[in-house]
DNA sequence: CTGAAAGCGCTTACAG
DNA sequence: CTGAAAGCGCTTACAG
């Protein structure tokens, strides 16, 4: 490794004291114009950097945002779902520009919280990104809210929520899906996802749908919501059950990508059509999406929005300015798992 | 934000100096057993963290690596290549694992490599992980390795390369995709993905579909080999153009899952039926493979061998060991998009 | 096994 | 506008 310029290095090649480097760097309006230029000449020459860590210890902060994805530990390691992965590169992305770093850590949802402490230790804020459980997450939520870590959280956003939440427009999103099927002539729907206090998310989506039903006076059936988590085969089983009980429909609105395509590999496997038979439409636009076959008509969730507001919230918590909730709008992608008008 | 208890706030409390704490916190073999005890005993009740900047700037060592992933500029910014996605999953998992904190930049082969010294200097080794064009790339190696900064990629691995490479039989994959075909009884193969020095990965997978061809005593078609880079866009144009120069085939090798997606577009396009008229294999096993339509045989990559191989080699770099080149191994997937035997 | 002390490379009052 | 000096919270010889 070569040896190391330090700004002492500066300051005695351009005959000037260490602290005038240091605030000429800093481009501090104290120092004088042509001094600073010739310190800033001289760094560049000496490949000088400034050391992260000495400057971060003297002025107590990190200037590093971390990144901390729940992961349910239930789900199998290789099949991170996109959404976060397509979560994760607007944020990184969105921190870069702003000039801090960002680390990334992965967690089981299971992991006493200390882990949490420690990466909050080592950044000035959190983003929080996580699935699973919402009841098993909340509590980590208090806990970093207690100790007074700065930190916001992308997925549900609702009342009495510790911290600061963004997410997307969910509710609404459910309702354009829902309405979308029911331009299109449909009648007899099923929701494919859970809707419990567990999943936030997923619920109000499902609020949205029935929101749209009940619009349209059609009937919400008790048991055509079929729980399911983010996966393929959830989405599958959830779309299975649905034709064991024999529930008739054609048309059915899923809480995510994920389990719509898991809905369409059922449907397709008891020989119904798609969109002929049944209309199908998901959620999130993940990139798989727009492969699937047919391509599925989704709610898109603006990820490189999120990534940006995410990162804004972090920065103006970390300097104590006020910062509220908001939500990201849903945007319904149209392709052709619903078919088009008919009658 | 809550006070945060130092190495002096436990000594205090412990009744010991600051010195013993620093060494019982670390384990030190030094330091009496039940002394020890207490001092952890009472950090875990002060829920005192180490302060990274501190430890870092005496030792002179971070704790951390980089991981830079460079892009072409010409990409969408959405569409990160999945299969990339996928590595950082597995690098970050790979990381924790050792102790290592993972920041993470992206940055644009454009980009002065300055950019890159500064990652350096905050990590003690950087992991590269690139696409776009190599040539422009193999510059960027070259300055790291002067500036004798430590680090490891992924990607071609070949003689004559600055520092450690390490990445996916790329020719073994490419060999085993053709011979997979092969056996199925096609005749008229096309290659679709760039096979020059500007992607070396892609050069291995075509040279290994030379030498399967050349093995079943097959003909290699000068111009059946078309340029495309790793997009569906791209591997849809590469498609296209092969049926514009009429060029005749029944399997198609691609460099790439993505442009592989592209080719079924195009094939299907032109009213041919995949597998019956045509066999296509791709490269990666990124997710959207499984639910390509229909669902794309390819050769995957072990990428989670891949992100552990990176992280170790890396680390060992660190501490001044040796390490050398190595191939990760390619497996066949076999799905529906080649058909089964026939004659 | 333990303590006193130096020092990692900066930033930032303080004094001019 | 500039410099001398303190100090951020650790680790690690050095001396016992």
């Amino acid at each position: 490794m070569k040896y190391k310029a330090t700004s002492f290095d500066i300051a005695y090649k351009a005959g000037v004291s260490q602290s005038t480097v240091s605030r000429a760097l800093r481009n501090s309006p104290l120092v004088n114009e042509e001094t600073r230029h010739k310190i800033h000449a001289i760094a560049k020459e000496l490949n000088y950097k400034v050391d992260k860590n000495a400057s971060n210890l003297r002025s107590q902060h990190t200037g590093t945002l971390a990144l901390l994805l729940f992961e349910d530990p239930t789900m199998d390691d290789s099949l991170i779902n996109p959404f976060f992965l397509s979560m994760l590169g607007s944020i990184t992305r969105a921190a870069a520009k702003k000039g801090y770093d960002l680390l990334i850590s992965f967690q089981q949802l299971s992991d006493d919280w200390h882990a949490d402490y420690e990466d909050a230790s080592k950044a000035d804020g959190i983003i929080l990104l996580g699935y699973g459980d919402y009841l098993d997450y909340e509590e980590k939520l208090e806990k970093l809210y207690e100790q007074g870590t700065h930190f916001v959280r992308y997925g549900s956003v609702a009342e009495n929520q510790p911290g600061v939440s963004f997410g997307c427009d969910n509710y609404q999103g459910g309702y354009m899906a829902t309405q979308h099927l029911i331009k299109l002539g449909r009648k007899d729907f099923i929701f494919l996802g859970g809707a419990s206090d567990n999943s936030p998310e997923f619920r109000a989506r499902y609020q949205g749908y029935c929101q749209a039903l009940k619009e349209a006076g059609l009937r919400i059936r008790d048991n055509a919501q079929l729980d399911a988590i983010s996966t393929e085969e959830s989405g599958y089983q959830a779309a299975q059950q649905a034709f064991e009980q024999k529930i008739k429909f054609d048309a059915v609105i899923c809480a995510s990508d994920l389990i719509a395509i898991g809905g369409i590999r059922a449907i397709k496997a008891h020989g119904l059509t798609i969109p002929t038979d049944v209309s199908i439409v998901g959620f999130d636009d993940i990139p798989i999406a727009h492969f699937a076959n047919p391509p599925l008509t989704t709610i898109q969730q603006n990820t490189r929005l999120a990534g940006e507001m995410l990162v804004d919230a972090l920065i103006n918590l970390i300097h104590n300015l006020e910062v509220k909730a908001s939500l990201t709008p849903a945007t319904l992608i149209v392709r052709e798992s619903c078919g088009s008008e008919q009658t």
